[in-house]
DNA sequence: CCCACCCCTGGGAGCGCTCTCAACGCTGTC
DNA sequence: GACAGCGTTGAGAGCGCTCCCAGGGGTGGG
């Protein structure tokens, strides 16, 4: 590989010179050689070995307005991205599969609730061909960004849509929150429990009222004061368990809408002297890596492929910007992702 | 906002044509506006308004050679950018500092030793202006890339120089971890502590070499069989824990090299009925958020300013950009950012 | 009153690439 | 043997922008 003297990297004009052909056919060889005879092609090639051709990304982009490379968009605002390993599991899935088809990722950090001027500014200046966000609240401007911006979007999690009827046309990908939490449910109440608690996540997320839905579809006609609110972090979860045990002492197990608070509460119990799952069973949601098999007891949790599902967003997106290009391929449509029972300790 | 037909954005030539001046007075209004008279500034202005302009970045970037982005490269294969809120600390300090100077982050996890060359062309393409790196092992092929690729480079955490002398013209930034490391082992001797361990970080790391170091600084002399070799993570530390209870179980103090195995160090000692910090005083070091004050007890650990890092980074390869640019400016030297002892329970 | 000088503005070249279109040569067919 | 037709190649026109340079108008001084 030969060492770049900055500033002046060959260009395709080089490469066509020194290959004895035109600028054209230097082209196509580089575009995957198609309609080029061998000869030629292994000339060009040749050509770009000996001079250390790298394609000018810029004047490609300039030229077949695609840039491959799309946005992730993260409006999370502060602590959860921190402590939350899920974000990171769903990035890795979605830079593996942009990685295999040779897109690059983005990484917008939203700084705060002024900061989606900048994004949108961004989003709609071309700098990438379409858009993958996450974790929308119910007053998301990301929706109505990425359509302005008329770039194709994928979301992590079903978003509210109470904004904007038209936002229904992006697809989602999400775990099966509804289904899980039945699953979980009904797990505790298949162990004998009666008196069965829930500690919910944040009610502007899609995920957390869709695990209330999946316990009350269970437990029909639910006891107001079972139900506890969280934020999804450690804290919360303590301060909810707090809560719950005050009002009602008796409770036999509790299903909690995500790990984080999970390990929080198990630590309130552990506190006050109340064995799990004996007294009181456990279960979370997530199964999220380094939480739910290293809290003592190991926690009982609805498992999720995050990796997984990082990877589908991806895919859809990419199907989204083959249809563009091509005018023809399958709409993208949402998906709604398989969760199992993951049987530890805890319930 | 108007909203965007798809696929025919104003150009500045219609910007122009709009506000009755040439191509060339609109794009210095565009770019700050110096030595234009006021009445035309206002009225391209209003052009731009008007139409919705916004500047494409690929014609931009093929002229100015420049691309307003910079690549961060995670060379961390698998687990660890999971479980690690190192490294989402630090992006968040990178974000910022880079949103505030209108620069992008591109996100560059490598999946695997044989992605090199992807990363390789990926930064030699001139997609990027400069690239910031982590966690650089013994063999990382990532400053050979950078250098070869001919853009400036920032690492987090100091390389070790073994491959390359070349290689120490790059600038890092790094904790105080020898500094650190001896505050600790100094504060557990003054406690009166006389048999202290260390569990070390993987060889390959220098900021691991850089602790076990200070450990000796302090402790001249040491005893091979208090010192056991872990991988920074949760379950190493709990190994390495159990290894010195076996060859050591009259130690009186641990300083453990980060705060995931000071956790499962803990957990082992709490399994064997070890009380700490009576029996064994633990000392950790990051102080990591969702960690140090959440396990029981709370860690004494080493703090360090992550996000801040982060930013400082940026902030170096932001200078080192600006005077290639400008050809002029002090050229950006490493930094090692201070470290503080934080006292909790634990110690 | 003229000229030198400066400030502002516009014309135009060109960044490196893709893609259309026309030309070319070759094969196959009647 | 001529011609249709196909596959392959090259010429050239931009993509949208920046920046160099020349020209025009105003100001101040001689």
């Amino acid at each position: 590989m030969p060492e770049q003297s900055p500033g002046s990297r060959p260009t395709l004009e080089a490469v066509a010179a020194r290959a004895g052909v035109s600028r054209a056919t230097a082209s196509r060889v580089v575009n995957g050689g198609d309609g080029v005879r061998k000869p030629l092609v292994d000339k060009v090639l040749k050509a770009v070995e000996e001079l250390g051709y790298i394609p000018n990304h810029a004047a490609r982009t300039l030229v077949t307005r695609r840039t491959g490379a799309v946005a992730v968009v993260i409006a999370e605002p502060e602590t959860r991205f921190f402590s939350d390993p899920f974000f990171s599991q769903q990035i890795r899935g979605i830079s593996k599969e942009l990685t295999a088809h040779d897109t690059q990722l983005v990484l917008l950090l939203v700084e705060g609730p002024g900061d989606f001027d900048r994004i949108a500014r961004y989003l709609a200046g071309g700098h990438v061909d379409g858009a993958l966000a996450f974790s929308l609240h119910t007053d998301d401007p990301v929706p109505a960004i990425t359509r302005r911006a008329g770039i194709p979007a994928v979301y992590g999690g079903r978003p509210s849509w109470t904004a904007d009827p038209g936002d229904q046309a992006v697809p989602y990908v999400d775990a099966d929150n509804r289904g899980g939490a039945r699953l979980a449910v009904q797990y505790l109440r298949d162990l004998g429990r009666r008196r069965i608690a829930h500690i919910a996540g944040p009610a502007d997320q899609t995920s957390a009222m869709d695990r209330l839905d999946g316990y009350r579809d269970v437990l029909l006609d639910v006891d107001p004061t079972l139900v506890a609110d969280g934020a999804f972090t450690v804290e919360s979860g303590a301060r909810a368990m707090a809560e719950l045990l005050e009002r009602r002492p008796d409770l036999d197990a509790v299903f909690v809408a995500n790990d984080l608070m999970a390990s929080g509460a198990l630590r309130v119990l552990r506190e006050r002297g109340i064995s799990v799952p004996e007294q009181v069973a456990l279960v979370g949601f997530d199964d999220m890596d380094s939480v739910a098999s290293e809290t003592d007891p190991p926690l009982t949790t609805v498992g999720q492929e995050i990796e997984g599902q990082g990877r589908l967003m991806a895919r859809l997106l990419l199907r989204a910007l083959d249809r563009e290009r091509t005018g023809s391929g399958d709409v993208p449509e949402s998906v709604i992702t398989p969760v199992t029972l993951v049987r530890r300790a805890s319930a």
